[in-house]
DNA sequence: TCTGGGGTCCTAGGACCC
DNA sequence: TCTGGGGTCCTAGGACCC
């Protein structure tokens, strides 16, 4: 069985911050989100100390202050930078890597001709030196099991095999359920009130009852569990489905030109991702809320969603739509906190296809009928226009299998008589 | 007083088609 | 004229991830 390597780097945030800053080393470090609003980042130092993962900042400040500790504001183009030198490094070892997140890789070591174990080793060493960063690397026949890999090497020497099936038994064995890759906090709850309790007895349980309890995605998990790899790595970075932009404010705003302005900002920042993967978005949605933390204050949530009848990245397009909208929704006499934009159903640009039809009957296999009505109702049934599909991130036929419920949408994009 | 930001995939169910 | 089954399209919402 092929060998599936997730490498992993060790308190990402915090360790960038150490490279470029030794007196950080040996003491609790967190690293702060936004406004300083959340820890994203600890230390193992801070972790022992208590502090949970995306705690709010406020309660926490003065038992760090107490243990001579650091909290940093983040800083995403370092981490994004540092990112890429250690993918470098990865690829140099085994060029089949996928990028999972930006401190995490996959890497299929099936061609790998030495012993695996001391590869792992040398890659780890040569991470260290060339990027200064410490990584964990767990190594076993899928990703489900590898990343269950990569947590036992990090109490450990900081590379740990799961090959056999005598050591995955083990390692599952005593491994509560909630602590699987993929088992969230609703998940845990569900297993446990069905007698599953260890992922063991989840890896045990029969593959038609789970799925039929749980869906699909548990299905996939026991095979993978089992060994059946169901993931596969992806090693091309995909374009994105949807791109969203949205801040909390530093301090909250009241009028209809403040959030307009705010959000204005995030929809032509969100357009210049888009543009970056060489996309156009077929609609987009904006909302707003007021502090939902505080609830002797009165609240408020507004959202609107816009399909566009032309796919568009022009950023003065969307402008102009964002502020139309914003002004449908608005109500005054609220404490706006946060607002996003979320561009969706994007679709490849210039990768429109072209069909001409006399009568509208003769597109059914090409486009969803409720499609055909609308450009009928508008054009009547003669006539060339142009069309685009997004499915995903990728461009398919009518004919390519889908899953059931992906999103599917066919939009106009231009008529010529 | 102070509580992040950005994603993916799947399911259910209505509308509509043949 | 009446009725039904199988299928697609599309949205909303839930669950998970880092």
């Amino acid at each position: 069985m092929a060998p599936l390597a997730l490498v992993d780097c060790n308190n990402f945030f915090v360790s960038c911050e150490r490279v470029f800053e030794p007196k950080l080393e040996r003491i609790p470090v967190v690293v702060l989100s936004n406004n300083d609003g959340c820890v994203v980042a600890r230390s193992n130092e801070a972790k022992m100390l208590g502090i949970p993962m995306g705690a709010p900042y406020f309660k926490w400040k003065a038992l760090l202050e107490g243990n001579n500790g650091r909290a940093l504001s983040a800083n995403f183009q370092l981490y994004g930078d540092m990112s890429q030198r250690v993918v470098q490094v990865l690829r140099e070892f085994c060029p089949e890597l996928e990028v999972y997140s930006i401190d995490e890789s996959f890497l299929n070591l099936a061609e790998v001709k030495e012993d695996i174990e001391s590869c792992c080793d040398k890659m780890k060493e040569t991470v260290k030196r060339w990027t200064g960063l410490p990584v964990s690397i767990g190594v076993a026949p899928t990703k489900t099991l590898s990343k269950l890999a990569n947590q036992m090497a990090k109490d450990q020497r900081g590379v740990k095999l799961l090959m056999s099936e005598e050591e995955q038994t083990e390692a599952l064995r005593e491994l509560p359920i909630e602590g699987l890759w993929g088992i969230g906090r609703r998940m845990g709850v569900n297993c446990r009130s069905q007698g599953i309790k260890t992922a063991l007895q989840l890896r045990e349980a029969p593959l038609g009852k789970v799925r039929k309890a749980f869906g699909v995605i548990y299905e996939r998990m026991v095979l993978e569990l089992r060994g059946t790899p169901c993931m596969s790595i992806h090693e091309v970075d995909e374009d994105k489905q949807t791109i969203t932009y949205s801040r909390t404010f530093g301090r909250p705003i009241e009028t209809l030109e403040e959030l307009s302005e705010a959000l204005c900002s995030y929809a032509a920042r969100a357009c210049e991702k888009l543009r970056e993967q060489n996309s156009c978005t077929g609609g987009f949605y904006i909302y707003f809320r007021t502090n939902k933390h505080r609830p002797d204050q009165a609240q408020y949530y507004a959202e609107k969603q816009i399909l566009l009848e032309v796919p568009t990245d022009d950023t003065r397009v969307i402008l102009k739509r964002v502020n139309n909208f914003l002004k449908e929704i608005f109500r005054a006499g609220y404490k706006f906190k946060k607002a996003g934009v979320t561009l969706y159903s994007l679709t490849p640009k210039g990768q429109q296809i072209e069909m001409e039809f006399e009568k509208p009957k003769q597109l059914h296999d090409k486009l969803p009928l409720s499609m055909i009505d609308k450009l009928s109702a508008r054009y009547g049934d003669r006539g060339l226009f142009f069309a685009a599909q997004g499915v995903g991130n990728a461009w398919k036929g009518r004919n390519e299998i889908r899953s059931p419920g992906y999103t599917t949408r066919w939009s106009e994009l231009k008529f010529v008589k």
